[in-house]
DNA sequence: TCTCAATGTGAGAGGTTCACACATTAGAGT
DNA sequence: ACTCTAATGTGTGAACCTCTCACATTGAGA
C-alpha cells in the first residue's frame, strides 16, 4: 500500500469530493459510504475525518459543487428577448441538469443535510436565486422580480424532481416529459404577464 | 420482557408501520433504523424482517400511506367553479400537506426507493394524478387534461418540496411562502386558459 | 537543522442490516 | 378434544457502517 503516493496523499479533500460525486452518481445518496470513498482514493477510512467533520459534510460539499455548476449553466445561457422564451429556457435547462445526475440533485436538496448547518450551501442556493432574478428582470415588466423569481424556480424544480423520481415516467410518454418542463414554464409566463 | 403482549403480537406490521412513520417524523428518513422501530413496540430487531422484505420497504410502506392520505384530502376538497381558484386551492393544499410533515413528504418522493420495485407506490401516485385530472376537468376546457394535471401536479410539487426543504426561507419571508402555491398556481392557470 | 502542526494510520467502541436456526403458538383438520 | 403445521417472534452472528483516539510520518518555517 501507499506506493506511488508516500504518507501524505497531496491532495486529499479533493480527492475525496471526487469519489464522493462519483459514488453518489453511481449508488445514490444512501449507498454512499465515507469508507468507501477512501477506499476508492487509497487512503485509511479514517483519514476522510481530518479533512471533513462527518459523512454529511461530505455529501454537503457535493452538493454545493453542484450549485456552483448550477449557476455556471444559466450565467452561460443566451439571453433571449421574450419573457415566455426567457422562462421555457430556464425550466428546460434546470430540467436537464438534473436528469444529467439525477442522485447529486436529490443530495443538493435533501432534507437530511441541515442549511443553516452548512452556511456555504445556502449562500450558494442564494446565488442561484439570483441569478434566476437577473435572467427575469432584463425581459420581466415587473418590479417583484424576487417573488417571481421563486415561482419560476418553484416550478422549474417540481418539474426536475418529479421526473428524476420516475413520478411522472408512467403517466407521460418520454418524449413529453422533455416538454413538460417546456409547456409548465409558458404557461406560467403568459399568466405572469 | 414480552409482559402484557404474549409471545405473539398481534398486530405487528401495523404497529411497526406506525412506529416509522413517528420515528421518519422525529429524525428524518435517515435517522429512521429498522431496529429502533423494532425496540419501540418491543419486539426483537429481526421481529420486523417477517413483515418487511427489507428497511426500504418499510420507508416504501410509510410513503405509501402517505399517498392514500394525499390522496383522501384531495377528495374532500370542496368543488370550485373558475379554473384559477382550483389550481390555486390544489396547490395550496399539497403545500400544507407537505409541510404538516416534511420528512414523510420527503420519503414518499426519495429516489432511494425503487418505484418499479414497490408496484402499489407506484399505483397510488398514480392515484394522485387522477385525482387531480378528474378535478380539473370539472373546470377547464380542455381535452389535454392529462398533461395539464402533470403540470400542475410539478409546479405544486416544486413550491412544497423547496419550501420544506429551506430553500426559500432565507428569500421570501415566512408569509410569502404560504402564497407562493397560491401565486403560482393562479399564474399558470391565467396561462393555460 | 530542528521542531511542530498538519495529515495519515490502526485499533476499537458502538451502531446498523439482514440471514439463519430455533422457539412458540394460533388455528385448521381430524 | 387433539394434533400438527404454518406463521410469527427470538437470539446469535457476520459483515458492514460512522466516528474517536492514540500514535506515526513528514513538509515547511524558525
Amino acid at each position: 500500500m501507499m506506493s506511488e503516493r508516500g504518507y501524505h496523499h497531496g491532495d486529499l479533500r479533493n480527492a475525496l469530493l471526487v469519489a464522493t460525486t462519483e459514488l453518489v452518481r453511481e449508488h445514490g445518496a444512501r449507498g454512499f459510504s465515507v469508507s468507501e470513498a477512501a477506499r476508492r482514493v487509497g487512503v485509511s477510512s479514517s483519514a476522510p475525518y481530518r479533512h471533513f467533520p462527518d459523512r454529511d459534510a461530505m455529501l454537503a460539499a457535493a452538493a454545493l459543487t453542484g450549485f456552483r455548476e448550477l449557476e455556471e449553466r444559466f450565467a452561460s445561457l443566451p439571453a433571449l428577448k421574450a419573457f415566455t422564451d426567457t422562462a421555457a429556457q430556464i425550466a428546460t435547462e434546470y430540467l436537464r441538469f438534473a436528469r444529467e445526475d439525477p442522485a447529486r440533485f436529490e443530495v443538493m436538496f435533501a432534507h437530511g443535510i441541515d442549511k443553516t448547518k452548512h452556511q456555504d450551501l445556502l449562500r450558494q442556493t442564494f446565488r442561484v436565486q439570483e441569478r434566476f432574478e437577473a435572467t427575469l428582470s432584463r425581459c420581466l415588466r415587473s418590479a417583484e422580480t424576487t417573488p417571481r423569481a421563486a415561482e419560476l424556480w418553484s416550478l422549474a424544480h417540481g418539474v426536475a424532481a418529479l421526473a428524476t423520481g420516475g413520478n411522472v415516467q408512467h403517466i407521460l410518454p418520454e418524449a413529453r416529459i422533455s416538454a413538460l418542463a417546456d409547456s409548465t414554464a409558458r404557461a406560467w409566463a403568459r399568466g405572469v404577464q
